[in-house]
DNA sequence: TTGTTATATTGATTGATGTCGATACGATAT
DNA sequence: ATATCGTATCGACATCAATCAATATAACAA
């Protein structure tokens, strides 16, 4: 509770200093936990990481199926949370889904842990 | 599947280059994914940011209860899921407990993003 | 039209997670 | 010794998340 140490009328001896005010707000904070919470799964972060070093900046969905040996509902799954955080972002070209990472989003959660 | 996009049997037009080789390997993900599901809740990312960005470098565990209006059980619960993600450290002296951020895995999750 | 392919959604199940009250533990003080 | 204070753990409950089979949707091909 941060009061202080001796228990009555005089003392000012707190366990510490008070806690500054450079941290986040709520508000901030749930932002940021909602995309931590996207990449708080290993199928998701390989998912980004696919997409985010492919040579040509896009990754067709088809790929990642095979890569990652978990079934088309699954994949599809992961995608969708990762792009519902703005983590990537979906185009549609003929039958085939092409992702690509959005590096701004990307770039705030590494602010954010530096 | 990245299969072909006609058919049978002459074709060599996939539906796009295969993924490149650069992206993480299923266990790299799993370490990273743990440390990122550590900050997929905005009382952990607060309580990181009040850690981090302290005057002193460290804080008592007293001051974030009335901080982030919860439970002193749910506060603990969530500093010790912290402390097994590697992100903060904890130091009792007396009867208090002093929290501080663990700089290097800080670094390790921005790495990943960059 | 019908058929095929890639992706998304639904439904159900299983397991993980956030929260708090009650309680236990550890350290200090008297 | 007892009392008090800060913190951790336990137990229970409610909610959320990961997974896949089955099905639906959408776009192309013939």
């Amino acid at each position: 509770m941060a009061r202080t140490a001796t228990s009555a009328r005089e003392s000012v001896v707190t366990c510490c200093g008070a806690p500054g005010d450079n941290a986040l707000t709520t508000t901030q904070a749930e932002s940021l936990a909602r995309a931590f919470a996207a990449l708080s799964d290993p199928v998701r972060v390989r998912l980004l990481s696919l997409i985010a070093t492919c040579a040509d900046g896009e990754v067709c969905a088809c790929n990642m199926v095979e890569t990652l040996g978990k079934s088309q509902p699954t994949v599809s799954h992961h995608l969708k949370v990762l792009r519902e955080a703005g983590l990537v972002t979906a185009d549609k070209r003929g039958i085939w889904m092409w992702y690509r990472a959005v590096p701004d989003r990307v770039a705030e959660l590494r602010a954010a842990l530096g």
